[in-house]
DNA sequence: GTCTATAAGATGATAGAC
DNA sequence: GTCTATCATCTTATAGAC
């Protein structure tokens, strides 16, 4: 139910082949300071909201502060997504459809190579993390933060369920569905949840908050993802068996 | 470095013992609207700046939403906590101390009863988690939203590594020196990054976003903490001994 | 497509009466 | 300790010139 933008277009007709060139300061441009570097304004103000919301989450990070970042003007977030609601929504899309489409890819690749078995747990989970482990930690910077500003919104009452939901679960469902033809025997409700704590360990890992920096005593790095996946995958699939080998009927280990 | 607050107190003295008497509605109170339900004005704010917080972030939850949920004036933030900042840190530090002190007590409950011996690895997790989501599911309201705030606070950027830090982190370093030595032959970052995945499967659990519920088709709900908690635990204890029952000197599993 | 200018209201914080 | 009133700034968003 948003405000409908009355007498102008939402959202600008563009033709993904007519990116323009990346020039840097040809003739004549009528009165544009700024769409400097070759970067389109829109790629612009994605990346400074994706930075923005990142740093300080989606109240936190305004609409002024994003554009300054950006090099452009104010006006020019309304002009390209409609409203500060609408740029949220398509910084999350525009790197979630790279990232559904190799997390496909790899799972099928794991499933195909199997054939006629099952591709084992720690492959499927691999499938899962590495595509965004992997670019979180070499993707640069834009990616970092993307992955910072998922961890936040998994984490948060007013956005986890709706946006999760929306970017990823097809995906999601896949992999579970996967994963439960490998654990034959188990209760679907033990694989949701181990899914859930594969979610929750994940995404704080994506924050990068220096936190078990600190606890460690410069043990471990926050920044040092290959770490924690190397990691991540062992943990995920022991509790996964743990948990998943056995139907479990009637609620397992009652406590007190 | 704040700024200070020219020419009055901070924090206005405030004896334990002379909380006012819950009255409802007496005789001549000078101009007060609402002290109401015998609930000091303090705890008002207190309870609904958790409140707002954790529906919409720090950034999101406004002073004004805040004093007008609570039913009292807008100024007095500023009167009782000197600024908003220092109203979230009041939040934080209200409930932490409780649940520091329990999780203590626990701790030491089991690694009493196991003496000569040490507690099992099952013992201590449940130490560690069963008194933030038993509150969180049978406290009320108010520790609802209270971890709902720490599920936002543990995966942000901003505030995660300071906050959670500061609050938990002395906590949690006894914690984690007694699975070391539950776990003698482990490499410490092993354990450090053991706790990690517990911290985010943890707190992910707290922010009830609801994903789960529609994920799962209604097998699962979000909101049924005694369920998480049964699973919880297993599932850890098993990553913890997939990981820390061996030195793994020089990285494990070096992938392709 | 980008700019200037501005609307219309929200924001955190403060001064001073009571 | 609570109120009224207000400050100075920031907020998202829009209209219209170029």
């Amino acid at each position: 139910m948003q405000k409908d933008p009355p007498g102008r277009a939402r959202r600008p007709a563009r033709g993904k082949g007519s990116t323009p060139a990346p020039e840097l300061e040809t003739a004549h441009r009528p009165r544009g300071p700024r769409p400097a570097q070759g970067r389109p304004t829109r790629e612009r103000i994605l990346d400074a909201a994706e930075k923005l919301f990142a740093r300080r989450g989606f109240h936190g990070g305004s609409v002024r502060d994003i554009t300054q970042d950006a090099g452009v003007d104010v006006a020019l977030v309304n002009y390209h997504f409609g409203s500060k609601q609408a740029l949220l929504d398509s910084v999350l899309t525009r790197r979630s459809e790279i990232l559904n489409a190799e997390r496909m890819r790899l799972l099928q690749a794991c499933i195909d190579k199997a054939k006629p078995g099952l591709p084992t747990l720690d492959e499927v989970i691999d499938a899962f993390t590495h595509p965004l482990l992997n670019r979180s930690g070499r993707g640069g910077p834009g990616w970092k933060a993307y992955f910072g500003l998922i961890a936040q919104v998994n984490n948060s009452t007013e956005f986890g369920g709706v946006i999760m939901t929306k970017y990823f679960d097809p995906v999601v469902r896949v992999f579970v569905d996967t994963l439960r033809k490998i654990l034959p025997d188990s209760d679907p409700r033990d694989v949701y949840w181990c899914y859930h704590f594969l979610s929750g360990a994940l995404t704080l890992t994506f924050a990068e908050t220096g936190r078990i920096d600190n606890l460690s005593g410069g043990l471990c790095r926050s920044s040092d993802l290959d770490s924690v996946h190397q990691r991540l995958v062992p943990f995920v699939a022991a509790g996964f068996r743990a948990l998943c080998a056995t139907p479990s009927r009637g609620g397992r280990r009652s406590k007190g």
